[in-house]
DNA sequence: ATGGTGGTTCTACCA
């Protein structure tokens, strides 16, 4: 089972780069993010056609999630536990193929002087509380998304240029890392240890032909979900396209739970 | 320290 995630910065203006990607990759399901647009006006047309049902919880001009998938998509819940005054349609989560599954837009927190900071340390640690519940379920559970989280220096061109931004800042990453403490896994770095491998570069000064770029686009698993990894690697291709998005793909593999011999 | 680009929307704001 293959399972994507793509920040997508609006799906209208990046539609027909997606559309040529799932019909090359063809994955089982693809997470979206920042769609920048309402429910109505995804072009859940345009992905049915490909064979994709789709989950999404939108919302005008900013953030805005969704669930793409083959498989048939149930138990939809939108929005993270937590705040009832959150109103930024940042989080999505359904059941897939006995997999449960959430499409995350973690806030970006810059500048980290104003009330967006502090906003997205709270939303850091209302997915820590929700990821708790989760794995009470001893379910396998994917946790993927554009985190705007950069884990370690080596997930970063010059990490002296990110220390004091909201992506770097040292609370961001402490809280990142207290949700793998919880036992969920970072999938990309479970095979990779290599550093400069990146999800994101700036449309700004040619980071992208610079690369200099950053990860912060991930796959946290349960237990349940990691015992069936297979591969998680970053697609960099549609980077390089006209048209780009700022993110690239990354795309998580899962085969079949294997039968456990008695002990 | 600033500005560089691209998205939505139409004037700044966000990333």
């Amino acid at each position: 089972m293959i399972i994507a995630s793509w920040n997508v910065n609006s799906i209208t203006a990046r539609l027909p780069n997606v559309l040529e990607w799932l019909k090359e990759k063809k994955p089982d399901v693809l997470l979206l993010q920042e769609l920048k647009t309402t429910e109505d006006k995804f072009p859940a047309p345009e992905f049915s056609a490909l064979g994709y049902h789709a989950a999404v919880f939108g919302q005008k001009t900013w953030n805005g999630v969704a669930i793409l998938s083959r498989h048939k998509i149930t138990d939809i819940k939108t929005g993270l536990p937590g705040d009832a005054a959150d109103d930024q349609a940042r989080y999505i989560e359904a059941t897939v193929n006995g997999i449960r599954v959430a499409s995350i837009y973690l806030p970006n927190g810059n500048p980290v002087d104003s009330d967006k900071y502090p906003y997205k340390l709270k939303w850091l640690d209302r997915l820590y509380a929700h990821a708790k519940k989760l794995l009470k379920t001893e379910q396998p559970v994917v946790l993927g998304g554009d985190y705007n989280v950069i884990p370690e220096d080596k997930d970063c061109h010059d990490p002296k240029l990110w220390k004091d931004d909201a992506l770097f800042k040292l609370e961001s990453r402490q809280k990142f890392r207290a949700l793998m403490n919880l036992g969920l896994t970072d999938a990309f770095r479970v095979n990779n240890n290599e550093a400069h491998q990146y999800t994101f570069w700036d449309y700004q000064g040619g980071a992208w032909q610079r690369n200099a770029g950053i990860r912060i686009d991930h796959f946290l698993l349960s237990p349940q979900a990691a015992d069936l990894l297979e591969e998680c690697v970053i697609d960099t291709a549609p980077r390089g396209k006209d048209k780009a998005s700022d993110h690239t793909p990354i795309v998580l593999k899962l085969g079949k739970p294997q039968k456990l011999h008695n002990l």
